[in-house]
DNA sequence: TCTGGGGTCCTAGGACCC
DNA sequence: TCTGGGGTCCTAGGACCC
């Protein structure tokens, strides 16, 4: 087995780690309960892209009672309120089963209660991978063990990941599904085995029987045509996955296919890192309906540019890339981008290469959604004042940055309030004049 | 199931350089 | 000018995740 070592050979690097996954239960859902103690025990759903009354956009979350009349993530609007109409349309007097209560998205508030998790999560592990608004990594190697209880048959691991569960009830009142295993992989497929509200613990010698059965969709990273194309080799389970042969999975699925018979096999040394900085930002927005008309379009493109070159802004990020994205009907995904000669933070110009790039090609389209994103992200290091002017900023990349810049978040903030100084080139506020310096 | 919004990573081809 | 090989960057698309 994979897991076995000899004895007295272990490094640092080989000990059994103790990798929690915690999956917030129907997060949305939960959140809409907290401040509104009726819907505990309703169907919930939360809908985004979606206004009361309109059958508009898509279901977000559905809480477990929803769930049973077939209500489900990224569902239309319209076909949740076929299977579970909404109680507001019950007339008073009529029998109101069968129907439940729809929310719409309010992330701020989402974020809220998420940041009270995290803060618990925080102070559980020195190492946290926030992978999402509801769901994070943990390394609690050195907070617990794998030994059993002098109690029970229960590992010390159980009872540590019993009191993350009960502190994020107690203190934030939502609950969590909760993963335990010696590496990432196999804790994120324990939390997802008995949700909601559940606590699976896989110790170090059961990985490989555990995942055996599990079918393979469930492996992360395994998607509707990864599923389909192992259908066709017959591939059914985790435990199929990790029989099959290395090789024939490298060329059916590149180097994914090698990475996901590891992790079939319960094999997996990523450590848990903590999260890094985004790589891109972008801003998206389905039209009520597709249009061709030309002005119509331009007048989203400049929102969503606007939009996205602020939240770059108040995140500190320069982009050296910009793009758009263009949905035409039935679902046909086309992106456009094209890089600058180095990172700016240039609201106009964000808008003047998406206006451009959506003229170019896709003025007569017509189009259902329409996005912009920034990539290609620097973050304003904490002392730009080392770096002697425009030609060093465009040489350091990211990557070159990303290591030592722990403060740059606050460091950038304080940046921005001053007047825009030699060691800031090419930052500009929105409205500035505009020079178009990369034509 | 006629489809929301915000992300990540990988691949493949072309340009360009030495 | 029938011509190798390696490397990097850029763009576009695809699969996947929550």
């Amino acid at each position: 087995m994979a897991e076995e070592t000899l004895p007295g050979t272990q490094s640092d690097d080989e000990i059994d780690r103790i990798v929690l996954h915690v999956d917030m239960d129907c997060f949305y859902a939960s959140c809409e309960r907290l401040r509104e103690p009726e819907l505990v025990g309703e169907p919930v759903v939360v809908g985004m892209g979606y206004e009361p009354g309109e059958g508009h956009g898509a279901v977000a979350t559905a809480s477990y009672e929803a769930r049973e009349f077939g209500v489900g993530s990224a569902q239309p609007i319209s076909t949740a309120l076929d299977k579970l109409p909404r109680r507001a349309d019950v007339d008073p007097g009529d029998d109101p089963s069968g129907t439940g209560y729809y929310r719409t998205v309010d992330i701020d508030f989402y974020k809220s209660v998420a940041a009270e998790v995290k803060e618990i999560l925080h102070d559980c592990a020195d190492v946290v991978r926030e992978v999402s608004i509801d769901e994070a990594y943990l390394d609690v190697t050195d907070r617990t063990a794998w030994d059993v209880a002098p109690s029970g048959n229960r590992t010390l691991a159980e009872g540590y990941a019993r009191y993350v569960k009960q502190r994020i009830a107690r203190e934030v009142g939502v609950t969590a599904s909760i993963g335990v295993a010696p590496n990432m992989s196999t804790a994120k497929i324990a939390s997802d085995f008995d949700k909601p509200n559940g606590l699976v613990v896989v110790r170090p010698g059961e990985v490989q029987s555990f995942l055996a059965p599990i079918p393979v969709e469930e492996v992360h990273g395994v998607g509707p045509v990864t599923a389909r194309k192992m259908a066709e080799l017959d591939i059914e389970t985790a435990g199929d996955l990790a029989a099959a042969d290395p090789a024939t999975l490298e060329s059916q699925f590149g180097s994914r296919g090698r990475e996901l018979h590891e992790r079939a096999r319960g094999s997996d040394d990523r450590r848990v890192t903590p999260t890094g900085r985004p790589k891109s930002l972008s801003r998206e927005s389905a039209l009520t309906e597709p249009t061709a008309e030309m002005e119509d379009k331009r007048e989203v493109v400049r929102a969503l540019a606007a939009d996205v070159a602020d939240r770059a802004q108040s995140r500190g990020a320069m982009y050296r890339t910009i793009g758009i994205k263009v949905v035409v009907p039935p679902f046909d995904i086309n992106t456009r981008a094209r890089s600058l000669p180095g990172p700016v933070d240039d609201p106009d110009l964000v808008e003047s290469v998406a206006l451009e790039l959506l003229d170019a090609e896709f003025a007569d389209e017509r189009v259902r959604k329409l996005g912009v994103r920034v990539s290609n992200l620097s973050f304003a290091s904490a002392d730009q004042s080392s770096l002697d002017g425009w030609e060093s900023d465009a040489a350091t990349t990211s990557d070159e940055q990303a290591d030592s810049e722990s403060e740059r978040t606050a460091a950038s903030d304080s940046a921005r309030s001053d007047e825009r100084s030699s060691s800031e080139p090419r930052r500009k506020r929105r409205g500035q004049s505009s020079l178009v310096e990369f034509d």
